[in-house]
DNA sequence: CGTACTTTTGAATCGCATCAAATCTGGTGG
DNA sequence: CCACCAGATTTGATGCGATTCAAAAGTACG
């Protein structure tokens, strides 16, 4: 089953030309599909350069994405680090690439025009507002994020993300418990132990890829 | 020279009814400064209660402010803690407000009326424009945050705290390590011993209210 | 001078990272 | 179909670093 290919798209449209994911597809007004190039990079080649003149932003669907910058003593300082988004939004605003993007892993991805992109949002306010909404909707997920990063135990956190990213109680694993470790900020090995130790206590329940809160009576 | 007061404001137009914050007046359009009414809040007030039509934003001058909601066995989970900033902006797009605010320390804030927001931003495409600016730079801000917190100690949160929100390698301290120590979400204790070991080490330089990040020969 | 708060140091404890290794899994090719 | 491999999963042992609790010293303010 392949899931929603966008608005524009459907089984009995087809569309050789370019499959942007979806949230894309959804957000972009249709005059700028067609200038939004699927492109690759592999393990290890940059997207962009620090102090070059912004031409494109990018959106990763597949992958893993970082921006960087020379610190002080030379040690490179990694800003962020997408697998899945926006990445040089800031690129938007400013007249030169503040950080190098890397590709740390082979990755798949959208390659978007600044300068048409800047254009549609002045011109078609509905469009803006609708860049504003997505922009509102990772400033929340973003501060859920910090706000679960800042507890100090493999349980608070998970309960956490169950909590606020599941829905009624249940998180979909997107990749094994594996990928999840790394969106909590710890260890696999830690969080197999927590999980099995919850489903021990009857906090948990572990099915078919999905982790499912169970009401505490003794809450 | 006191930068950019913002566009519709400059000396010779005196402000005398309100003192927006300065982040706010600059970023407002200038009709909608009378509409934001400085308030406060009490340690323990709600700015606004889940299920709630939308009426207002804030932006958070002083104080402390959370958004929570109830949890499946009823806990409250926090969704964000806000120290300075805005709060409620999913607000601007949904009809219900979904989750309740709270003041956790006195607090002094601006009103912000969402309707009149909304349609300056759907009249006024420059305005509409920079308010995506200054989403991205909280969202950049808030992807290195969160790629300081996935950091596992005292040390690397700080020196990536200083790289990436410092100015050449200075980073000034508001009122305190305390409130720094928040910011990293640590323990008071372990960043005085973190900076006291690193001021040893000579890696580190502590100057009235300042942290300089000392340049490492051995790097 | 006393109160409240920040800063600082100390000691004990706990949870997670780390290193290691065994098992399980799906996929590939002989 | 089976042998084999790469990756995910799981369990174990160890050490370190941060939290926690405690207390002392410094500092601002009325």
């Amino acid at each position: 089953m392949r899931r929603n290919r966008g608005w524009y798209d459907s089984d009995h449209m087809k569309r050789s030309e370019s499959t942007l994911p979806f949230v894309l597809a959804e957000l972009l007004p249709p005059q700028l599909h067609a200038l939004c190039a699927p492109v690759s990079f592999g393990k290890g080649k940059r997207l962009f350069e620090i102090g070059k003149k912004p031409a494109f932003m990018f959106f990763v669907d597949h992958g893993e994405v970082t921006l960087e910058r020379l610190g002080l003593n030379g040690a490179s300082v990694i800003l962020q680090r997408t697998r899945h988004g926006f990445v040089g939004e800031a690129s938007l605003h400013s007249a030169r690439y503040h950080c190098d993007a890397m590709a740390v892993a082979d990755s798949t991805l959208a390659r978007i025009p600044i300068r048409e992109l800047r254009s549609a949002m002045e011109q078609d306010s509905v469009f803006a507002l609708r860049w504003v909404a997505m922009l509102n909707r990772e400033v929340k997920r973003l501060r859920m994020q910090c706000e679960r990063l800042n507890m100090n135990s493999v349980r608070h956190r998970l309960i956490h993300l169950i909590e606020t990213e599941g829905v009624q109680g249940s998180y979909p694993l997107g990749s094994g418990l594996k990928s999840a470790a790394k969106e909590l900020g710890v260890t696999h090995e830690a969080l197999y132990r927590c999980v099995s130790s919850m489903e021990k206590n009857g906090e948990l329940l572990r099915d078919n890829g999905k982790l499912h809160l169970l009401k505490n009576p003794t809450a």
